[in-house]
DNA sequence: TATGAATGAGGGTTCATTCAT
DNA sequence: AATGAATGAACCCTCATTCAT
């Protein structure tokens, strides 16, 4: 039985995909050759053009599946009526649960778009934008039910949360370092989400 | 009257040097050609040479201005005995004060180096290390003060409050956003403190 | 019809290997550019790469045309059971021969290898040795069967015979004079071997 | 006392070109450096265009050395009326001997100049074809005087004559093999001219 | 004389992209 | 769909030479 054809073409536009995954996350975007990726996908490079028109479309492809990914999640968060803390949770565990399921993908966007200008142009600025503003949103929200602190603009809460959550990566991302199992992802989480809420000071000793 | 010959080589070479801070500010290091840099400093090409072995050379005197001003502060914060809070507030404000004197220091520390994987050489990768460990003291004699929390890793503090002040200069970084005045940048070192230290929730709701 | 591929691989490759012939026994292999080579190949400059790792690749492949046929003709001598004279002549022939057929290549040994020390690697030197100790193996097996005087060692007569036969060259090299048909290169041969042998002295008036 | 100034001037010259052949020997003329040799010299690389015009005057300065040697000694050699044997001789004499007191200016003269033609002026090539015409008078004069056999043209023997004198050098050269003391330099000297005159074959075999 | 800063033409190599097959 | 030969624009770095001091 033959497989539907665009079937196959998303079969092997996936191969690609993944191998362009994996190799920019050993080399970089810049130092990883279009040759490099093709050998990764056990093709010839010149079919890579068959799928992708370019290295820099390529590479949107791989940031707009973590864009689609994270704006598909905060548009469910902000429809639901959970409070603040299980909302900033659930961004939490969007991190972790990418860097556990493709932690390629996460590396790439932690190295190369989450801090680095070099990458950027004004189409991924955008996206980068839209979820600062869409995680201040919820913060905001918190703050007009009482939930956050108000003396402290929304937008500086914003870059504290998603400062924490990045840096924990960032750091699992330097020295490569997984996951292991759900108790530890849960043990982050929490502690995330409990000095961001909390603070770090002993409470014991105000 | 003649100038002293070295105090002229130091002259060029610190032309070149903030020539270079621009252009791989602009367009990063990978992008940033040698010949942007001589132009850039009104220099011949071959100049550039002179005064930097290569363009790695000139990368890394670049990282190391950033690195010795920031362990130079943190040795002497490790022996000055000042409590946690005063220790944190100076970190803080080396991270501000560099930004507001060398902007594009700080850019090329958080966009390159901070996060980013593919210019990591491990003789920077360890610059890196040294940086965490270094806080992560600070953090823990906080611990043993009873003034931080111990229920949660100094090593998760360390990267959510460094996290927090990256997170900070980067958005600035990347919307090139200036801090305007000091006014401005005692409220944000303020409320990277407050809240690392005290947390998001409003207290009142406790 | 369709060429075999990898025939076609084969001519390009010939191709340049001819062009590089050329152009390096005209300037030297330092004055010798990559982009000379491939104009003269008629093709683009980053081609030659797709054949050639790089410029030094490029010059082995030359150097060791010459090396395996002259180490692939001494096997052979090794293994005949001529007399000596006969395998001397056999040497000669195959520099004649060479320069007849392939003179770049000729000029290239001579001029680049041959005494030049510029371009020798360790390799390189390993080939020139191995050339000397299997005319010098020749020789000595002359000498044991007493066709060759013994009190001189078979290592100065060795110098002796292939500086007859490199002299030769590398002056009709110099001046770029070609071997006239087979008459003059028999008179060359029969020269060096007949002088090589019996000397230069007149051995009427001995 | 103060020294003559062009005395003073003849002595860094002379600085200079030692520090020349030494660096030349090296690394050959085309990787040698300029720099290398004022380095080596113990001076700032803009004298040493006080003193030679550029990197080519400067290594014709050291390739005259060489030839001016030669042809004073051949000058006096056409004169005097010694036998073709004597006069051979003194040319061997004057390789060797040169090889010992100035090894490095054999060495460039075997390794950049009797064979390359990649440094080859048509002035230097002139210098070349000078002393073979030389030698080949001599040569010629012992065929005229029966000392030499006819039957075989002047130009080949004095090809096999210089190409025994340089393998012989050009080897030593390769080695960096230096002659150790009058008895083996006389025993090579020896070698040369007895197998060049009588011949490698045993004649007790005739 | 003497220094070494300054210049800039080259040359080797890489690699994204195109295109004939 | 698939291959990989072919192209050529970049870009780093070297180094002979000049020149102000």
């Amino acid at each position: 039985m033959k497989k539907d054809p665009s079937a196959v073409k998303r079969d092997k536009e996936s191969v690609i995909f993944g191998a362009a995954l994996k190799v920019i996350k050993q080399k970089g975007f810049h130092k990883a050759r279009m040759s490099d990726i093709a050998k990764e996908a056990g093709i010839s490079y010149g079919l890579v053009y068959h799928y992708f028109n370019n290295k820099e479309d390529l590479f949107d492809a791989i940031l707009n599946r973590w864009w689609d990914g994270l704006f598909g999640l905060m548009k469910g968060i902000s429809e639901g009526d959970n409070d603040v803390h299980k909302k900033l949770r659930q961004i939490i565990d969007y991190f972790l649960d990418t860097y556990q399921s493709e932690p390629e993908l996460v590396n790439i966007f932690i190295t190369e778009i989450s801090r680095s200008t070099t990458n950027l142009t004004s189409y991924r600025l955008d996206h980068f934008k839209k979820s600062m503003s869409l995680t201040e949103e919820i913060i905001a929200e918190g703050q007009k039910k009482q939930l956050l602190r108000t003396d402290i603009k929304a937008r500086y809460l914003t870059y504290m949360f998603l400062g924490s959550v990045e840096t924990f990566l960032s750091t699992m991302v330097l020295v490569d370092q997984k996951i292991k199992g759900d108790t530890q992802k849960e043990r982050i989480a929490q502690s995330i989400l409990e000095v961001f809420l909390n603070g770090a000071r002993n409470q014991k000793n105000l």
